[in-house]
DNA sequence: TCCTAGTGGTTGAACTCTCAACAAGTTACT
DNA sequence: AGTAACTTGTTGAGAGTTCAACCACTAGGA
């Protein structure tokens, strides 16, 4: 795209804007595919399934509501929900009935599951350094901390 | 994941980096997200897509050799073979013939296809900013414009 | 020239994700 | 209690991406 004048009507980007997005779009492609790959190759699984794992191992009784795992992984209901059905497959993750919220689905995590997350993380850890934390020093990690973290949603 | 000891096998994350990563995560899975439905929604293309027309419009003639296109908009052969087909049922995109090389075909952007990054570029834009720039000062954007740069592949 | 290795690009099947529609349950209001 | 509005979660079809296999062409020697 051309770069409209000063006074065009969609407000543009300035340099610096431009050039941060520019960079900031192409890494997260290659950290996209990176992740994907090497978790798919090595794991059997994508790098979305990967996160859902992890956040259940993380929560008490290894058990998370559908909604608030949608929550924990930023992802959609929908996405959540095929993705479960997948694990659910696998024998990595059952589904239990909420105990009072009738609508609800309780997500657990099975010890298959729990081993085949403690298999892949090597191997993701690795992946995640290689692509990020080992190209940065202390102070770029600071950076980057701050910056994403300002750009949390407000809740 | 619970986080092993300190002389744990596979070196784990510092605080900071593991801070940065979740954030960063869940930035850049909003992003997508968001980018993708506003592109979807009011120009009936994928974000993928879009880069694909910008970075015709910005090449000499309009018309980028396929591996290069490749390069330019981060994705494997096979995406952008899938995407150029696509493109060209739309009529937004059009191959020819590679002049010298006969193995190459060559993506040209149509003029509908420009037409249409024109239609799609202020909503994008602005979808942009509403999720990232507007929500930086500018000393943040310098931040970030450093550490993606730093990031590019070392060619 | 011939032959091998490498490059450029496409294809189809399998898989994931989105969107819209839906079912089931809960909440709030009258 | 009855009902409208909202919430939770699932489903199926359509679309995009990946992976592996493949074809066509080029390059670099014997």
């Amino acid at each position: 795209m051309s770069i409209p004048g000063p006074d065009a009507t969609p407000r543009w980007l300035t340099d610096d804007q431009q050039r941060a997005w520019r960079a900031l779009l192409a890494f997260v492609t290659r950290l996209d595919d990176h992740l994907d790959r090497q978790l798919q190759r090595d794991a059997g699984m994508p790098h979305a399934y990967y996160q859902v794992l992890a956040m259940l191992s993380e929560a008490p009784d290894r058990t998370l509501r559908m909604s608030q795992l949608a929550d924990a992984t930023t992802s959609s209901p929908s996405r959540l929900s095929h993705a479960v059905a997948r694990l659910e497959e696998k024998g990595w993750v059952r589904r239990d009935r909420h105990p009072t919220d009738r609508r609800g689905a309780l997500a657990v995590l099975t010890d298959a599951g729990f081993d085949a997350l403690v298999a892949a993380a090597p191997g993701h850890v690795a992946a995640v350094r290689e692509v990020l934390f080992d190209r940065l020093d202390d102070e770029q990690v600071r950076s980057l901390r701050d910056v994403f973290e300002a750009l949390e949603p407000d809740r």
